[in-house]
DNA sequence: CATCGTTGTATCCATGCCGATACAACGCCG
DNA sequence: CGGCGTTGTATCGGCATGGATACAACGATG
């Protein structure tokens, strides 16, 4: 997955984003509304307004005090610090620089239950759960077309004897193969492996897992992801 | 996590959202611009006008024909069908029946090297990746306080005997505990597990899975998850 | 050639959001 | 009590977005 992102958090039809986020971080740095919206380059009415709407959601996000020492101020409520929180996780959860790398792999939904399948792939099979396109949508059903997309994160590498059992009751999607590329940074590495589909499988694991199966172009590997974390969604034929 | 979520895919700009994903797909089922535009309720100027305004940012995604058989009409491009695919895949990895739940941990940075970090936590020390704040901000430093979120689709149970071992050159962040909560679906079980931190750590698991390791509630296991897939972003004291 | 139903383009009006601005109220402080 | 700097509220004008509408162009079809 490549490209940017945005995000918002959603209640009662409004959507908090990065500038509500801004506006928060701002009245808590400066202990003011009419200064964090100065500061950027907003309106004192409109970032009063918009505070207004957000609580309507949210609840009580901003303390203001008008009059007192200072001539009054404003601070964040713990609900403000929660919901920030939670945007943070929001934003680190999509982030290119924090594993959203994923690979996608095509293919037809063998079987459906309940809200797992298998689906047969260019590289084998993969257990997946089944993602409806809308809330409200039936599920995906057996024989539709769907792209299963494998979070690079939640990819783990065995050295070939090392590996989880294949088959049995073993929930984990398991394909041997052959590391294809290796992208070191500094704590993290990237691998690409070679499972027999169209393209790499990739996995992102430390620098120390990698060192421990001495991660080469050419190793044989073997590499293994939970059925809960790898989604199937409907495409077009 | 709870609450709901709106995501976009952004380029130049321009933000890709649901409803510029429902107006392709009415494209795509109604073969033109129009029939599209009146499904959905909106005015056809409109609709065009968005399509030439998503196709600066993201490249061609309908084609488009004045006049001949049925007066003309419009078709979905490739393009198209691979930034629907996208978004579906990005809704997927947020939608809330797709294991988006998390455990979040709350603490202090001990050592940070390079893209990862060591946290200090109430259940232990969890080794995370550190998210910056901001793409252009400084990295998370050593001695910041942090939340960890941990994905309940990134969490494997084992039995004690059966676990990763402890320390050593092992990546995955290892926690035993006691079964607290199971909430059972149809072919998922979420998992709640008491290892002594303010709150369960949360686990989303096959029923196989769960069935193998006869989880219920008082049962000993040993949540293990990567540390790639683990996040810890900044939050205020 | 006229008709049909599409796309292409332009215009109008309504609504919502936004910054700028102004007046009012508040409570501390000198 | 006046001054200060904040919050509270209201108004104005500008801009963006959106539906409704109208005219023009296109190419197959009868």
């Amino acid at each position: 997955m490549d490209g940017e992102f945005e995000a918002y958090l959603s209640a009662d039809g409004v959507d908090f984003g990065a500038a509500d986020a801004s506006l928060l971080r701002a009245i808590a740095e400066r202990g003011s509304v009419n200064a964090a919206a100065a500061a950027l380059g907003r309106s004192r009415a409109r970032a009063l307004a918009r505070l207004d709407a957000l609580e309507a959601a949210f609840g009580p996000l901003v303390e203001r005090r008008r009059g007192g020492s200072g001539g009054g101020g404003s601070s964040l409520t713990g609900d403000a610090e929660a919901l920030l929180a939670r945007f943070e996780r929001l934003r680190a959860a999509l982030s290119g620089t924090a594993g959203a790398e994923e690979t996608v792999l095509y293919g037809t939904v063998a079987t459906a239950t309940g809200e797992l399948g298998y689906v047969d792939t260019a590289a084998g099979t993969v257990r997946a759960l089944l993602v409806a396109p809308e809330p409200e949508s039936p599920p995906v059903a057996r024989g539709s077309r769907v792209q299963v997309s494998v979070r690079a994160d939640a990819v783990t590498l065995h050295a070939p004897d090392d590996a989880p059992p294949a088959g049995g009751t073993s929930a984990r999607n398991r394909f041997p193969g052959t590391v294809a590329g290796v992208d070191r940074g500094e704590a993290i590495v990237r691998v690409a492996v070679d499972v027999g589909g169209d393209g790499p499988l990739v996995a992102l694991v430390t620098a120390d897992s990698a060192d421990g199966l001495a991660i080469e172009p050419g190793r044989s590997v073997v590499a293994s992801f939970k059925a809960t974390a790898t989604r199937a969604t409907a495409v077009e034929e």
